[in-house]
DNA sequence: ATAAACTATAAAGCGCACTTCAAAGCAAGA
DNA sequence: TCTTGCTTTGAAGTGCGCTTTATAGTTTAT
């Protein structure tokens, strides 16, 4: 059993964003301590720690909703939690293939900054030229 | 030239956000027309495709603006620049490592499902079981 | 007895990245 | 002339994901 305050410490939370988080329903009611403080069981610590994979995602806190609430309700609710994973992890591949894209482009403008250091050129290039440069392959 | 409109049509942006844009200092000031109404060059409309690469990476519209503000001033501020496109490297890697690790699990998850809907339990488990279950691979 | 340390709650506030609104102007076509 | 369509501006509004504040209660140490 944790104190708000532990619960906060393992997981990197605030005890305010773990408070935020049962009020929004992504975490079950946490048991209180007769002085109606809260307990942290060890599931509920790796409930938590789900939240913080799907956040880590960009799930809407919405769609952890959503999907917290199905698995409360239990087996009857597979196919749709089913079909909900299998979006999330297309939505995942489509973040990962912008950031993949974006960090091959950002890699052209590094290459493109060290040529510069090394070779520097005698005149100034315009913004948008020096964006062509790497964008289209080296040529404005 | 183009007009606010087809700015917005090309870049799959609304008016608005290009206001916005260059309200912020993201963009350089556009030339008007005699009425007043703003003409995109295609200088302007490649501008913008760099800063939606940079919003792509989730590079906060501040540090646009800052590397924006350096490549305005030329030359002499190259060797910023570099540190901050290194900075922009480091960070969309990150990024990337995070998702590939929410989907590895989430990809555990999917499998987990997938193996309960073609081998049904007689049992229903507890959530923080499930997420055990594919988290520390496959007991609980 | 008092202060320090922890907890609780509801409500308000915040930072970000836009979006929407309200009021106005110009220009071409019916 | 009047409507339609595009544009302008500043200001206010929105949605998200928390954080902060204000107020209050309990327990432990000095």
């Amino acid at each position: 059993m944790y104190s708000a305050k532990e619960a906060a410490e393992i997981t990197g939370l605030s005890t305010a964003a773990l408070r935020y988080y049962e009020n929004e329903s992504l975490l079950p009611p946490i048991k209180r301590n007769d002085q109606r403080y809260r307990q942290y069981t060890d599931e509920d610590i790796e409930w938590i720690r789900m939240i913080q994979c799907m956040r880590m995602a960009n799930i809407p806190i919405q769609s952890i909703k959503e999907y917290v609430s199905l698995l409360i309700q239990g087996g009857k609710t597979l196919e749709q939690r089913y079909e909900m994973v299998q979006e999330h992890i297309e939505n995942i591949r489509g973040q990962i293939a912008n950031l993949q894209k974006a960090l091959t482009l950002t890699q052209s403008k590094l290459a493109f900054y060290e040529k510069i250091l090394k070779e520097p050129l005698h005149q100034d290039i315009t913004y948008a030229e020096e964006w062509k440069m790497f964008n289209h392959g080296g040529h404005v």
